[in-house]
RNA sequence: GCGCCAAUAGCUCAGCUGGAUAGAGCAACAGCCUUCUAAGCUGUGGGUCUCAGGUUCGAAUCCUGAUUGGCGUACCA
């Protein structure tokens, strides 16, 4: 709708600029060809709210900016519909007024029919599109790293869908491998059989705790390696007692992840193993290697020679016949496009793996697949603290049930210091949701592609620039809400007049509930929450000055209630639908 | 060595396809709760946008080079 204002008023203005270049016996081509006009912002309200430079035109017309500014505002009064009001040439800018109450009136319409959906756009209609985030090890907790990955994956498909792609969420299970047979072997001999019952340790933890062992026993006793070494042979071979241990304890660190999950807001559509596709991947290979896309080297590896773009030469099968990271991602993509054919397929995994995803989109284009040019890495930044990269060797592993118990308690101990036990209701029910938000915002509000330094102490802290904040603004609308639903009866004869709605702040947020649509596309297009988010920021604090300095129920006139009692409500449709794209519960009380 | 990425206030981050005096939060300081929840609001101080060139009417933004930092360049994932 906004977009509709801003190409009103640039149809407007070109036309303008032709007919002056006309009149000038300048051709209508050199017009074009100094480039296109620009709609920006005004630096301040005051000014407008549209803003056309008008530079890049100085020269084909021969006058400066600031006649040409004048020289179109002249014409356009003559214009029929144009208000003279609206038009403010401003040095080299010419700025526009545009109509607001006339903005707020079809705003008003469409926010209420839409609700939930308003904001949603048809860029992906008809797309199938895939988001692969997560994919945890069986062999430890998740931590702060899966965190961001867990909240750009889970928001960015938020996202998709709120432009109407039909999108599949998947997690890969990293279950087999090395790594995994570690923690059971030291599972096997120091654990005297304790389970997540007996210990009262949940799985994940508990798996992880045997990880550690591993790595200190690994450091007593040299043959360790070599004995996790067997174990995987025999977890090749299917040997009973080492799946059967497999089994167990994979089950332990999934139900315990899987709990980690709800408390984070994270879900999947489908989950794929390892397990299930390194198989598929080392029989495309060795098909690759039969088609001679692939070559053997002397020691019987399979390898790919980069050449084409321009990277070196790559394994992809061991000279000992087992997979590697790529073949299996080679079959779980194949799998993929098999049981859900995809338009596209985006992996959100961190920057570290950049490579890795360009020889794999590389290597599947080279076997064939046409829709290996649909595969894209989001690859988003890495989680540091602010003494530097976690290590787990030091123990400086920042813990996601951990982080998440703290921040919980945090908001419990906020809410009780504030004496609000009674009206939140469920005291434990919001306590987590105001953790989640907390973490989510915390997550998202970077660019996902740079990296990012966590502060525990600053994520922790609910004031300022934080998901808490966000939420505040929810609860204090429901708030102001619930009382007018009260009152309105006597409301029922007042028509909404949005010409009312004249203060700054009013105009301010109007046009941000317009801009609300083109925000949520412009995050789907560039993979992109923190758009969303900072967004939500702008709005909240917008809204937060507004409300303190203007009472809304409490208004001078009967009619001036009305009209911010409609425009609250516009408000908090868009915060809830905002919320809802980056993973921010909204709470009606807190 | 080579490749990819980043560098903006003391700290953490925004800054749209180049456009008007570069913005937030935290931290510091000063105000505001008989008034719709103070998880709030307002104000003050704080910047050679790493450096050097270039393109342009105009550069934090684009190009080149340098510096610093991160990541990668494994028959790990």
């Amino acid at each position: 709708m906004y977009q509709q204002v801003k190409e009103y008023w640039k149809n407007l203005i070109e036309e303008q600029l032709h007919q002056i270049a006309q009149e000038k016996g300048v051709d209508a081509s050199l017009v074009r060809a100094a480039g296109e006009l620009a709609v920006n912002t005004t630096p301040s309200p005051d000014m407008g709210d549209l803003a056309f430079p008008l530079f890049p035109f100085a020269k084909v017309l021969r006058t400066s900016p600031q006649n040409i500014a004048q020289e179109i505002v002249k014409r356009l009064k003559e214009v029929e519909g144009v208000s003279p009001d609206s038009l403010l040439p401003s040095g080299p800018y010419l700025n526009v007024f545009i109509d607001i109450p006339q903005l707020a009136r079809s705003l008003r319409e469409s926010v209420c029919a839409e609700g939930d959906e308003y904001g949603h756009t048809d860029l992906f209609e008809g797309k199938r599109m895939m988001v692969e985030f997560s994919c945890p090890n069986t062999n430890k907790p998740l931590h702060l790293g899966h965190l961001r990955n867990d909240a750009i994956g889970e928001s960015i498909s938020h996202i998709l869908k709120a432009n109407k792609a039909e999108v599949e969420k998947v997690n890969l299970i990293n279950n087999r491998g090395i790594h995994i047979c570690k923690s059971m072997l030291a599972y096997q001999k120091f654990s005297e059989g304790e389970t997540p019952e007996s210990s009262g340790i949940k799985g994940d933890h508990l798996v992880g705790k045997y990880y550690v062992r591993y790595a200190a026993w690994e450091k007593e006793d040299p043959s360790a390696l070599i004995q996790a070494q067997q174990m995987l042979r025999k977890w090749e071979e299917g040997d009973e007692e080492v799946m059967d241990l497999w089994n167990r304890m994979n089950r332990w660190t999934i139900e315990g992840i899987e709990e980690t999950y709800r408390k984070t807001g994270v879900s999947f559509d489908s989950y794929y193993y390892e397990s299930d596709t390194y198989t598929l991947g080392k029989d495309t290979i060795l098909k690759g290697l039969e088609d001679g896309i692939f070559y053997r080297a002397e020691d019987s590896s399979i390898w790919i020679d980069l050449e084409d773009i321009k990277l070196d030469k790559k394994v992809l099968l061991r000279k000992d016949g087992t997979s590697l990271y790529l073949t299996q991602d080679i079959g779980t993509a194949i799998q993929r496009h098999e049981k859900w054919p995809f338009d596209s397929l985006i992996y959100v995994v961190a920057s570290e793996q950049a490579y890795h995803f360009k020889v794999l989109f590389h290597v599947l284009a080279k076997l064939g697949y046409q829709w290996a040019g649909n595969l894209y890495h989001l690859s988003y930044g890495m989680v540091n603290l602010p003494e530097g990269k976690m290590k787990s060797r030091e123990g400086t592993v920042v813990d996601a049930d951990d982080l998440i118990a703290s921040l919980t308690a945090m908001a419990k101990d906020e809410i009780i210091a504030k004496n609000r036990e009674k009206e939140v209701g469920d005291i434990d029910d919001v306590s987590e949701k105001i953790a989640r938000g907390a973490l989510n915002y915390y997550l998202l509000q970077p660019s996902p592609t740079k990296d990012m330094i966590f502060n525990p102490a600053e994520s922790i802290s609910f004031n300022g620039n934080t998901g808490p904040y966000l939420q505040y603004m929810g609860a204090r609308i429901s708030s102001m809400l619930a009382k007018w639903e009260v009152m309105k009866d006597e409301y029922g004869d007042v028509p909404f007049e949005p010409s009312l709605l004249s203060v700054q702040d009013e105009r301010e947020l109007i046009k941000m509930i317009a801009l609300w649509p083109s925000l949520v596309a412009q995050a789907a297009r560039e993979y992109n929450p923190s758009i969303i988010t900072s967004f939500l920021y702008d709005l909240s604090r917008t809204f937060s000055r507004y409300y303190h300095d203007h009472a809304v129920l409490k208004g001078e006139s009967r009619e001036l209630i009305v009209a911010r009692v409609a425009l609250v409500t516009m408000v908090l449709q868009v915060l809830k639908n905002a919320y809802a794209l980056v993973g921010i519960p909204f709470l009606e009380s807190m």
